[in-house]
DNA sequence: CGCGCGATTGAGTAATTTCAAATCTAGTGG
DNA sequence: CCACTAGATTTGAAATTACTCAATCGCGCG
């Protein structure tokens, strides 16, 4: 499990083993069951989370009840409803596990004392963040330029896992169509 | 000029003037005129831009030709094709001025060196882009849960003022809506 | 005045939604 | 092994929404 953590920020920022044990100790290590919540929609965001194995969605409720998908979260992601987090307010999102799901979760001012003491880690963190907003980004011009079908065949070409691992209605959710209309998409 | 961007950044990490000035020292001053390209699709991209005064648009072309509003930079905005700045890419945007814009322009080695040297930078350059990352985040949540009626009357609601400076053909294109769709709307 | 550009309007077509019904699938108990 | 059920998926049909292509309108500017 460690192991995992410390294999994924070396691909971005080589860290001596000293150096990942201190980062380590500011981290929680949880296992959650499937459709467990780690944020709950209307309450405090904690922490910010590394998915070691599993599977979570972030959801976003609107206000006919009907829920969206904003993200996936598999393997080597970091999840959280950034906004809430990070400015110390209620969550917006919910964040629930698809499947059994590990995590190494990390509260805001753990996050802060280790990016202050471990500049590395700052470094680190901007480089995620500036790669979660290009794939946030990206999707945004999905949403522009493609169609619901060709959104389809995107993903599956850039996920083909999530493929067996959620539900179509899921799927619909997370590409802004129904899931009838998903259900009538050619491939 | 020089002060705005020393507010900007004040706002989230106060610098002494010593440390601005050192900041200062890493960005080009530039003007450009009207429809004067900042970033061409397909060609390196060597800056990030800070805009002073003035408004960008951020542009993807698709196969067609269609021209797809990615963002709109306002003062005090920072855009580039952040994934072709940070991997040295060619740039799959394009980023034009919509009227005679000023920015403070950082190559990416002065942002790194930037980042390294004063680690005050690397920590608003964090903040930065989570800030960048959340905004994206709300727009893709306004796509899975909005009408193309319902996103036009959040836009307006939320940058008013762009109402005023940009073409409604431009503003269609942000919103995912043909013209003659964003014609017919309410309000 | 007349040109050019952006915005609007009209009409037909295509895509998507909604609601309802039918089908499929996996797990359970007889 | 079969019947049964709950949940997910698919299909059908009507209504809505958005798109495209074309024509028209409105206005600023030479």
């Amino acid at each position: 499990m460690k192991e995992k953590l410390k294999e994924h920020i070396d691909k971005l920022i080589p860290l001596t083993d000293d150096e990942f044990a201190f980062v380590l100790s500011h981290f929680k290590f949880e296992k959650y069951h499937k459709n467990d919540f780690l944020i709950q929609q209307g309450e405090d965001v904690d922490d910010c989370y590394y998915v070691v194995t599993g599977l979570l969605k972030l959801i976003y409720m609107d206000q006919g009840g009907k829920q969206h998908i904003v993200s996936f979260a598999m393997e080597d992601w970091w999840e959280s409803d950034f906004s809430a987090y990070f400015t110390q307010s209620k969550a917006k999102m919910s964040l629930q596990c698809i499947e059994n799901t590990v995590v190494f979760s990390i509260g805001l001012s753990d996050y802060q004392k280790l990016s202050t003491e471990l500049p590395k880690m700052e470094r680190f963190f901007l480089q995620k963040s500036n790669l979660g907003h290009i794939a946030s980004q990206n999707r945004i011009i999905s949403f522009l330029t493609s169609s619901a079908n060709e959104r389809y065949e995107q993903l599956l070409k850039q996920y083909p896992t999530l493929f067996q691992r959620v539900s179509k209605t899921l799927l619909a959710s997370y590409l802004g169509v129904s899931r009838e209309t998903l259900s009538r998409l050619s491939s």
